[in-house]
DNA sequence: CATGAATGAGCTTTCATTCAT
DNA sequence: CATGAATGAAAGCTCATTCAT
């Protein structure tokens, strides 16, 4: 079980010089995009050198999609460790409300990786072999609090997971991707605390008004 | 065609190469980012010179807080030009919600530029003395509907026009600005016209959700 | 007539920075070829800048059709200067040879960025719009002094100006082009004086039997 | 197909990785010169690593080196392999003659790889130990036609077999070596087959009028 | 108002070579 | 014998910006 006991120097130095280069590189594309960031930064920051840039991705835009493949993969480990209650559909909406709108709240990474993606086109993704297995967890957690509820008759049934997915990201994803300009627009600090909770406790309410089975918000 | 003959008084020859710039900022900012997009390509699809750019906005950045600018005024005079049935809260709302949805979908280079501001923790958009200005016309829409419904008896009390209004663009946003990611990950054209009427009108139901009075819903 | 005396001084600033840069080309490609020669070796020879190699040709290859370019208008230049006694066609002849020997001999650039050129299989000379115009002038002066003999019934009408360029090139630039490979094959210093005087009297004789009339040269 | 099994012994190995990276060298020096060719291009046509070259012969150099002395080896080879009909010398010179000229064509090699150590003045052939011992073999070949023409009269006395090699060599060489550039600037495709053949039968007829004794040509 | 020329820092990438097993 | 990993210099080229009229 334990390959680190198992591995020889090298590979293992090897290991490390890899993956502090791919964490080096999620946190200087992160702050200043797939343009902005230059090689030398990432490589100065994992402590290693240009070169093994291209000793282990081939070339800049290779290091970009390990990254880009590399938040993929953080974000569908993290959506695996989250348990629904799916006895009580409502409150495993809830959950999986929270945990996305909170996930984007915490790793800004993930929002600005994705937005210099976006602004390539998402010509990288593309190019990922691993691109179509990623989708699957994400919109899982949304599916399976919805068909729970449906089954219990409390969620609507003309209402998809996608669309329920594609709004919670929606709301959770733009409030902190378009933070800085929302702030001087409103005048508000979208960062702070009383107003993020807010924000949340909004989300949850309008996605749940959105999901609900009119007859039972009644009574 | 003789330049010579048909030149125009100094100051209208300024302003058009002034505007063919800021015009061509837009464009090159909206397709490669603040660090994406060169000054020499900007100059050249303007047809003028590098020089230009320093004599009438001192520097790239100052090009790009007037490029900034430049959206919001358009975003915000886009926004003037809709009118509202007050007298029809609901039909006022819905108008509001599809002129937004529309406008991100019609308005790539707002979507990336603000996004590339983003990025830059929204440094520029500070520097602008007009930022102020801006949120209140854009705001003001939502505003105008939801009050109307809501002396109409029609909307809950207890939904702010800035909640509202934050709901309506993150949906219509992220819809255009994650499309390639999106599409990737969910195996399906976001861009594509049926697919794009349908979240149009899945954003409707869910905002109006969110608005409308419970007891309303019923009967 | 004398165009110095009227340039304004930043065209005759630029004028020098773009000769130097394509003197210092011609010299640096001409010692270590395309691929040895670096533009910086080339800028700091000229004491200009890297930049400004770009600003002027585009990048290195266009650096390098210009120093085409330039070896092959100074090779006609010199030919041009070339006066033949077509009275003499022998003479005429004569001197032809001597010419093209001895330019190959005191312009070893002309030999080795001509053999870079054919290392790359000519695809610099074909990108210039000038390469067809360049072989006239160097054929003429060997076609002129064989027509003259053909008249005079000195030379044999079976043989061709084009063949007979052809040779006269050959031996002349093959000493100098593999001069240090047959001298270390030879045992023998080729670029010593005696060597090459004895070499270009060979050449002469050479040439002469390959055009003389067999009929003319008995008696 | 494993390796495992049908391996040889080691010696034979080596032998294999050192003859099939100095097989490549000779091809990627061919095409690229010493300063163009990368030792990476090497080692991966050859199907081996960096490192092996650096085992085998010590640095880029030696291994350029070696590549000068096995075309050297193969020409010698080539030249040894010709037999010369020395009872009819005219029928020697001109298959000595036609050997050259062939040779030239048909090995590419032989030719960039001696215009780039040319282009280094001959540096690396003077390092080989074995260089002296090339040049006998190749002038043998003209040295056995031309003294048994001498002999029997019919070539010229005061013509040295050192100069007709040069001259065979030249005309041979020359026409392969700048071919390209040649045929730009005579507007013909001198790799044509037809053009090849009326150029050898032109050396074939200069080099016999250079070494034929005049009184000879007559009747 | 406008422009050609110049600048130097920075970019991504490739180079030949050596280290450590 | 062989190999994966590491190294630092140098390559060609682009960048935003300023100079000098």
């Amino acid at each position: 079980m334990n390959k680190q006991s198992t591995r020889r120097p090298s590979q293992s130095r090897a290991r490390n010089t890899r993956d502090s280069l791919l964490k080096a590189a999620v946190q200087v594309f992160a702050e200043s995009g797939l343009t902005g960031g230059s090689v030398a930064r990432i490589s100065k920051l994992a402590q290693s050198h240009d070169r093994m840039i291209y000793y282990y991705f081939g070339n800049k835009e290779g290091l970009f999609v390990a990254a880009l493949e590399e938040i993929y993969r953080q974000y569908n480990e993290a959506e695996s460790a989250v348990t629904l209650n799916l006895a009580a559909p409502i409150e495993a909406l809830e959950t999986a409300i929270v945990f996305f709108v909170r996930y984007f709240r915490d790793h800004p990474e993930f929002v600005t990786v994705l937005n210099s993606e976006n602004l390539h086109r998402g010509k990288h993704i593309s190019q990922s072999l691993r691109a179509s297995q990623f989708s699957k967890p994400a919109i899982g957690l949304v599916h399976r609090a919805l068909t729970a509820g449906q089954q219990a008759g409390l969620f609507r049934h003309d209402v998809s997971s996608r669309d329920l997915y594609l709004m919670i990201s929606a709301m959770g994803y733009f409030y902190q991707s378009n933070q800085y300009t929302l702030s001087a627009f409103l005048g508000q600090r979208l960062a702070d605390p009383v107003q993020y909770q807010h924000w949340e406790d909004f989300v949850v309410q309008a996605v749940k008004s959105a999901a609900l089975n009119t007859s039972q918000k009644i009574g």
